[in-house]
DNA sequence: TAAAAAATATGGATACTATTCGAAAAAACA
DNA sequence: TGTTTTTTCGAATAGTATCCATATTTTTTA
């Protein structure tokens, strides 16, 4: 069993950690020299923090946002499903199976009516109706339904609730 | 009026700039040095190429992606919304008002049955009775439907339909 | 509360990376 | 095919990141 410690580096963001969070969330290719001067820290400190965040792996990754419209998607669909039994196996095979689509950009898996949420990006109707009758529909598939999306828009700033002062 | 000229640096991505948009969707912070090295070419030449679709506006940005169950958010859940009128003025001001919330990560406008999903990341369930209450419902809102969200997943490889050789 | 220990911050030195620039090669055009 | 435009390259310079020894701050313990 594991000694509680405090302060060490697996805990514990303060103002500073956030606002580097902050920087990157807006900004992935910020350099550590913008990011120091920015913050109001030496450099040195900032690249030490950054490895601590690192290593704490706040970040799940930092990626590159593109402009769908201009590398050929046409339609971007919301991908309803139900599936029939809900078992463990079920579950995990169709997140697994839809993982693997390269026009499956998010999966949200729901507890309510909906099972799964798709956000699927495809060339044109032919390729969603294909992409949706060859890929999505399973025997374990209950029902399905198909949304057209006019807009998404994604905050960077996803929330980060600190409680200490 | 404008000429129009082939090749120029507003339209056709070869596969060098597909390679290095891929490159840059999974991993936003690579230097110049090594998707250079990665695709086989020179580093002037790279950042030439960088320069060339950033131009072209390719990019909405680059982001950092955070592990949310460390920074405080211990619900994430999928609000979906019905809206009474569907005018370009009630629309148009429900997405204004939400893309100011900072608990909305993602703002998806739909043809369908449903108008609106939000997806939301708040700190706990108290916090998510109000924020529903207090920010979601409006005199304009028919009917609005919250569910957990068990698992959520993005793939960064957003695709890339290209009909050059 | 004082001393010791631990953690964090700093700036200068060194190692590494990005950008600029002139020349060469490749591609597009007439 | 000859000309123009675009893209590529490598070397030089400008810029950035990391290491390290020292200083400072914070935390722990007596």
């Amino acid at each position: 069993m594991d000694t509680i410690r405090k302060n060490n580096s697996t805990n514990e963001l303060d103002k500073t950690d956030e606002q580097i969070i902050r920087l990157l969330q807006k900004n992935a290719r910020l350099s550590n020299k913008q990011i120091a001067a920015e913050v109001g820290i030496a450099e040195s400190t900032c690249s030490e923090r950054m490895r601590k965040l690192q290593r704490k792996k706040i970040f799940f990754g930092f990626h590159a946002i593109v402009d769908s419209s201009k590398l050929g998607t046409n339609i971007e669909a919301m991908v309803a499903i139900k599936l029939t039994k809900n078992t463990k196996d079920e579950v995990e095979d169709f997140k697994k199976s839809m993982s693997l689509l390269p026009e499956v950009v998010n999966i949200y898996h729901l507890a309510g009516q909906i099972d799964f949420l798709l956000y699927i990006a495809v060339r044109d109707k032919n390729h969603l109706r294909d992409f949706v009758m060859d890929y999505v529909t399973k025997d374990y598939v209950k029902s399905l339904e198909t949304s057209l999306i006019y807009d998404f828009s994604h905050n960077p700033l996803f929330p980060i609730y600190l409680d200490n002062e």
